[in-house]
DNA sequence: CAAATTTGTTAGATTGTTCTAACTTATTAC
DNA sequence: GTAATAAGTTAGAACAATCTAACAAATTTG
């Protein structure tokens, strides 16, 4: 069984892992703040219990022992969010810190009980997929608001980003998952866009919200 | 701020204290399921965060803080036992185990909100009294089964022991918090108890579960 | 392509938590 | 009240997870 640190480590390679699934030492570190060497080394006794490939100088990739681990704490990390703004009243801006703790639990009925509870749901309170029980998760494409053209009626359905201070500033716009928005102008010159939806009737999201922002656009 | 492992010394600590609030190294250690020098080590080290008072060769006392610190931890655990049963569907023998996992959370609102939606109960699912948010404890006396006399009537209040053998036990009897039960007869040469209750005109218990089974004694 | 930069590795140390073996102090029993 | 037993301690080692310093390989850039 993976320590809660090993855990992490999983984790962070299923999140970090790209098209070819591989992941860079370097950023591996970044992304758990420990050093290089750290990462290196921990990577290497991933290896010895089978959880990743690894070489010397090349990218570590999970192995699919390795990749179902690692979703089944995903599942649990975005069970426990959705939980927790659905069942216990949190805000979606403050439930990743619990569930980062939450999701090393080791009760499979704790967390189907969750799963039941909430009705099974696909997705968590950012809009990002939970995985099955089995640790097979549904890929959606959407598009991110940076990309739509004026005129464009979408619905906003996830985001790429869900640190704190993102989501409180969604807050104070009053935008949640699930808000319709008409696309009325873009901004040439910085690439910002300005969107209409239910009593804001002009609301300016800059470059660097809207690439944030996904949606599906409705007909 | 203690680490999950100190903080089941301290737990264990808590649980431990006589009236004294003394204990001995070797309990603490068969407690926790460690060596005593393991024990005896991470004492000296709780010494240096002023948790513990500790000399040679004597019992640990907790400090103040110590307790204090201790009580939150139980506090943590027995509302999660409560939130577990009443909340989420599980036995009363099925949350002793989760409950040790969910103590070391960090985060107030979590077990605030599993207080309040639970409506700030004094008791856990075992009738163990639930610490306050100061880690102040109601302490009940209670009488043991073992010790009413056949005639009396009395309510099941709480237990000494909540492994899930004799929880499930008692389950097999039909025997859960608040049952009104008769003393019908003890047996003088193993001090079982004979008990009537609804659904079950006669039941006998054993001195060991008697023993183990807290009751309030009825006018 | 050679120099500069980035990335990755090794070596060695540190901290926390645990152990066994050997020894000491305290308690119990005759 | 000494001898036997129980309880407690010290020393030394091990493992997991981390670090810094120094070095090596790979990549980028002029």
């Amino acid at each position: 069984m993976a320590s809660s640190t090993e855990e992490n480590y999983l984790k962070a390679l299923y999140n970090l892992s790209n098209g070819q699934g591989e992941v860079n030492i370097s950023d591996l570190a970044n992304g758990l703040k420990v050093s290089m060497p750290t990462a290196n080394s921990m990577v290497k006794s991933l290896q010895k219990s089978d959880w990743v490939i690894y070489e010397k100088y090349k990218p570590v990739i999970l192995t699919p022992k390795g990749q179902k681990e690692a979703a089944l704490i995903v599942r649990k990390h975005r069970l426990t969010e959705m939980f927790l703004v659905k069942k216990m009243g949190f805000g979606w801006e403050e439930v990743h810190e619990v569930a980062e703790q939450i999701e090393h639990i080791h009760s499979p009925k704790f967390f189907d009980r969750m799963d039941e509870m909430l009705g099974y749901p696909t997705i968590d309170p950012h809009g990002s997929p939970i995985p099955d029980n089995q640790g097979r998760m549904k890929e959606f494409s959407y598009t991110p608001l940076s990309a739509c053209k004026p005129g464009q009626e979408v619905q906003l359905t996830a985001l790429t980003n869900s640190s704190a201070e993102f989501l409180e500033f969604l807050n104070s716009r009053k935008l949640s998952l699930g808000v319709h928005l008409k696309v009325i102008s873009r901004e040439a010159y910085d690439q910002s866009i300005v969107v209409s939806y239910p009593d804001h009737p002009i609301e300016t999201l800059s470059e660097k919200a809207s690439e944030r922002l996904l949606v599906r656009i409705l007909e």
